[in-house]
DNA sequence: CTGAAAGCGCTAACAT
DNA sequence: ATGTTAGCGCTTTCAG
């Protein structure tokens, strides 16, 4: 690599190649038609030589384009976010753009001082695993800032671009195959609701295959993920509880399956002859847990990441208004022995 | 929320507040020595009465200033790296940075190509989990543009600030404890180690602890992520190799650990019976995988993170060269079943 | 205590 | 095909 000095300007490029600034940034901005072959090249050679690189500050300063995407997770040391993270980023790269995160730990506060400040960095779009309590916020940053599209937590109504999987369906399938294989009574295990889209949804269709496929009354327990000893006493209350029928545990997403295996563990439960057990995310750990692995939803979180970021692009793009749009992102059910 | 019009300038704000631009940015500054009491008062109202909030691309362009941190991940993906970035990010954020983050898939040109990027931004400094290949080139970015701290992989020799875990002593650690259980056979598995910073130390601990603990010769075998059937056949190397003898399986990492699990579960192998297996990252699934759980020794990859950030921030005020430094944060062994 | 003016590096009218 | 000029929004001399 050649040696370059502290900081390079178009000017230096510029007097160098015996050109106008103008010129310069032309080049850079691939606008060939303004200039004869010569002077391409010549400029060519000399950013080469010189090591030449754009400020983007500068150049975002002028047009307010960063060239970054603003990100928010509510967790990123959930597997799921992570993998969600990694679509985001990758994608994002390959449109050019940078990725600025913020992790907010589901706190609707932080959620909207990272925006904030995310938006005085002038990104130009957000992708957003909200928490749900900031719908009002997040229009009028939409509607006087950047596009923003919605991963994975859909929000009611649905006011903004979407991407998620196909909830609705995967829970309905899922337990419609679990009625199949004679399992009269499934409970539905999930982390406190408040306004998280997804759990909303997962839940919203596990009483909708109570009514249409099982035919009961819906069984609910909501556990939080460090609530290990109420997870216990849940599972224990849920086994009594259905005595003498063929039963089923449906975990609304991966931690929730951790910790009701933790539970059932403890408990001493064999799976699946004491209780069987399936839910939403696959993990490759699942495959050899219990005698013959765990039944689970795989959904794509790679996807629905890249595909954030192919509709802010979209949106970039469009610079006409958009109409809101949900994108549904199919999901994989993937049967083992724990649903025996 | 007041509504705000597109673009609120300081000069705006200095306009309705009936000063100059120079005071407005001194009290952004909060250079108030540099005014009235009467003046900071009538301008704290003025701009939380016009919503006003600086433009950073603005206030970088001047002094170079970005308020972002760069970070590079091998693989965000894997959660050990997920919480690091976890962090990274969350303390970053406490001081007011936001974190710009790169995926790099293990890629070295990707490795440069995001950095000198990152560069245009103007990061303030460098978090990278380097390929290993990269020396030169990160010297010469350290040299010339920003501090670097390389987080978890440390590079030979060490030229770069460093945060770590005690991966030496851990795994030395552990295999002394195999040795006290009785295993007089201990192999270790882990990925390719290519130029990895962190699988080069480790599997010279293993090495040492052969040469000083067990007293036999190593049995390493190097086996990728996505290579199931060559997992299956490296165990039962192993376990042949060994016949007779009490034996463990020594993990260098978590997705190694996954990998090798699947092939014992998938040849049939009761753990420990038949063979005992331990090895580095915990996580919440180990606790009721086999019949009891997996032993295995806990990284401090949120502290990893948090202290990478310490040390840039620590750079960044002492503006006088430092050092390079190598932190290491300690380690855990959790002890369960499966070393039974 | 305060302000005018120059300039960070780049882009985009508006010439020619 | 190319250059001149005026900013983008902020900070920072320098001069009161």
């Amino acid at each position: 690599m050649e040696k370059d000095k502290a900081n390079i300007t178009i000017a230096d490029v510029a007097t160098r190649a015996g050109v106008s600034k103008t010129t310069i940034s032309r080049y850079l901005n691939g606008k060939f038609e303004f200039m004869s072959g010569e002077s391409k090249r010549r400029i060519q050679e000399i950013i080469e030589e010189m090591n030449y690189r754009p400020n983007k500050l500068a150049r975002g300063l002028k047009s307010s384009k960063s060239k970054l995407i603003g990100v928010l997770i509510s967790d990123i040391s959930n597997p799921f976010f992570s993998i969600l993270v990694q679509g985001i980023s990758d994608t994002c790269n390959q449109y050019g753009y940078h990725v600025l995160i913020a992790n907010t730990n589901n706190d609707t506060d932080k959620e909207q001082e990272y925006i904030l400040s995310m938006i005085d960095q002038r990104v130009e779009g957000l992708i957003v695993n909200t928490t749900g309590y900031n719908n009002e916020f997040l229009q009028d940053i939409e509607k006087n800032h950047v596009p923003i599209v919605l991963a994975d937590r859909p929000v009611f109504p649905n006011m903004f671009d979407t991407v998620k999987s196909d909830d609705s369906r995967a829970t309905i399938d899922t337990i419609r195959y679990l009625a199949d294989k004679g399992f009269s009574r499934v409970g539905f295990f999930t982390e406190p609701i408040n306004r998280v889209g997804t759990r909303i949804i997962r839940q919203q269709a596990y009483r909708q295959a109570c009514n249409e496929v099982l035919q009961i009354e819906p069984q609910e327990y909501e556990v939080g993920v460090k609530e290990k000893h109420l997870a216990q006493k849940l599972v224990q209350d849920f086994v009594a509880r259905n005595e003498g029928h063929k039963k089923a545990i449906f975990s609304a997403n991966g931690v929730t399956m951790l910790n009701i295996l933790e539970a059932i563990h403890s408990l001493g439960l064999r799976i699946p002859e004491d209780i069987a057990i399936c839910g939403f995310e696959n993990w490759p750990w699942m495959e050899f847990v219990g005698s013959s692995g765990i039944t689970a939803i795989e959904l794509p979180s790679y996807g629905i990441g890249a595909e954030c970021v192919s509709r802010i692009m979209f949106r970039l793009e469009a610079n006409t208004k958009v109409n809101p749009e949900t994108i549904e992102i199919p999901t994989k059910l993937i049967i083992r022995g724990s649903t025996g």
